[in-house]
DNA sequence: CTAGTTGCAAAATATTTGCGATATG
DNA sequence: CATATCGCAAATATTTTGCAACTAG
């Protein structure tokens, strides 16, 4: 199997994070850390929210994992696949949408260029009211400071 | 002056508001919400962190400023001008590139339009290596789980 | 005068870290 | 066997909230 990514990296194999890396790959959605620990939990129950957040890390810096910052509250990982999209999220329910937009990739790497950057990362995510949301919003409009993603 | 928007929000002109979108105009850089309550405090020293937050939330809601996730740590808070831009982070040092990218804007409504969303916001945030960064990095390369992005 | 807004202190949330115990290479 | 990694609990950082006092309209 390809359980060696580890050791290639000079990192230990360890049934942590194993685990993990299999939960982001087999739920293709985004899962927070709480959500990993609780898959992960599922199958080996005294592994700690810490060690997800350190095997996190470990998987982000291999290149394996990414982390958004979906509902701009908390961080959000994800399974790094073959293809690179990017997050088109409501503000309203929080659903998300992916979706593929090559030309910005192409906008990075020019822009990584013409500032003598290596690139590293892509954060493309856009936000909006879906259907059912900007019917609901059209009722109680301007009750109050809402939510704003300053928070939490 | 320029003081009804608030008024024409339907929200009220208070000193601290005022302040902070001031604050924020001047410095165009990217404040987080404790270097906006520093400036603050210097010219009204009762004004509270908790107002600087309820405040910001205020301005986002009424598009005026806007928040960004640049270190992939905590918010950072931008008056929001005339034309959109994006940015390019280090992820070394930190460092911060403006760039524009009217590009992304259209991709940004293609999708909205082709998933039945209304356009709310674009971040389009790029992380790279600056060549000071690149150069240090080569000499201790893999030490342990570093900088992640997961924390903090 | 009335409701929106503030300050303060306490709470909630998200993430990190110290340390002794454990397991990998 | 040496040390990277883990689990646990405690610590940190960031952002939010309850409530009484204040103030803009």
């Amino acid at each position: 199997m390809a359980n060696d990514v580890f050791r290639l990296a000079g990192k230990r194999s360890t049934a942590p994070r194993r685990l993990i890396l299999e939960v982001l790959k087999s739920e293709s959605g985004h899962l927070d850390a709480e959500a990993v620990h609780d898959r992960v939990k599922a199958r080996s129950p005294r592994v700690s929210l810490a060690t997800v957040y350190r095997s996190l890390a470990v998987l982000k810096d291999m290149g394996l994992v990414a982390r958004h910052s979906l509902g701009e509250d908390h961080g959000h990982f994800e399974a790094v696949g073959d293809d690179p999209h990017f997050h088109l999220t409501c503000a309203g329910c929080g659903a998300v949408v992916e979706f593929r937009a090559p030309e910005a990739v192409g906008t990075a790497r020019k822009v990584c260029a013409a500032n003598g950057f290596a690139l590293a990362d892509i954060h493309l995510s856009v936000s909006g009211y879906c259907r059912q949301c900007r019917i609901r919003r059209r009722r109680k409009s301007g009750t109050a400071a809402s939510k704003t993603g300053a928070g939490r």
